[in-house]
DNA sequence: CTCGAAGTGTTGAAAAATCAGCAAGGCTGA
DNA sequence: TCAGCCTTGCTGATTTTTCAACACTTCGAG
């Protein structure tokens, strides 16, 4: 039943909504063409929509008069790919330094000691688990 | 000088190639052509870098006889804005909460009362940071 | 020197994505 | 009741993306 295969194969507009869908959940078009940057009517909006209901990526329901769309995928396993593809990318494989980048991003007022007291931590921690 | 813009302005293949950009750093059209999903001909990749480079989001060096292509943006950044972006479409801004999704995918032998010891630090080191 | 392989620059066309318009149905409040 | 508003179903056209073909240049081997 055609898995939702790769987000890379989503186009631009898809991707966006995508991204709405996942921030805000379940979601009317209304809402979503309130997020959208440079909005499109209304039915265009409903164009795409319609698009990746057919591609299998989002789910409706009604709800009284109207749909309420949501991502086929459950938040978490969302969640798992979105982290792997970005650690993949961006830290070449390594979750360790993803995870002291986003240190970092949360709160750049923590000092480079407490970060790498931290990072040792993590290190031990997962030698631990082994 | 028209900014990079965001990210998701750019198109599915135009992304494609900006992901392989990020994971390799400094690629050929060659390179970067093996790894394309469904590879398209060499010219086509090197139209879809003439357009990349004409929206500022790489540049390329003479190396020898061909181009290499980078990234405009220096890794630190793209590291930075992707995580950004990530941690509020998936995670509601939750730096922490990502965190701890990032350890279970490192290290699925991690123990619950590890991670959780590692929350409570993580916690301890910010608002100490304050 | 000559030939072939590997690159690049450019152009234009096919394919896909994006978008808007129109008709019709249902809900809500006056 | 009924008028106004919001929503959906559907269709076709415009815009963007994606791709391939061709001509020219450079480098290195024989």
């Amino acid at each position: 039943m055609a898995k939702p295969s790769a987000p890379s194969e989503l186009s631009r507009r898809e991707r966006q909504v995508m991204n709405i869908l996942h921030r805000r959940g379940p979601s009317t078009v209304s809402e979503i063409m309130d997020e959208l940057p440079d909005p499109p009517t209304y039915s265009a909006v409903r164009s795409i929509l319609r698009i990746l209901a057919e591609k299998d990526v989002v789910r409706y329901r009604e709800d009284g008069p109207r749909y309420v769309y949501i991502p086929a995928e459950s938040a978490e396993q969302s969640q798992e790919s979105a982290l792997a593809h970005l650690v993949e990318t961006y830290f070449a494989g390594s979750t360790e330094q993803a995870i002291t980048a986003l240190l970092r991003l949360g709160d750049a007022d923590i000092a480079e000691q407490d970060i790498e007291r931290l990072r040792a931590q993590i290190r031990t921690a997962r030698d631990g688990g082994r």
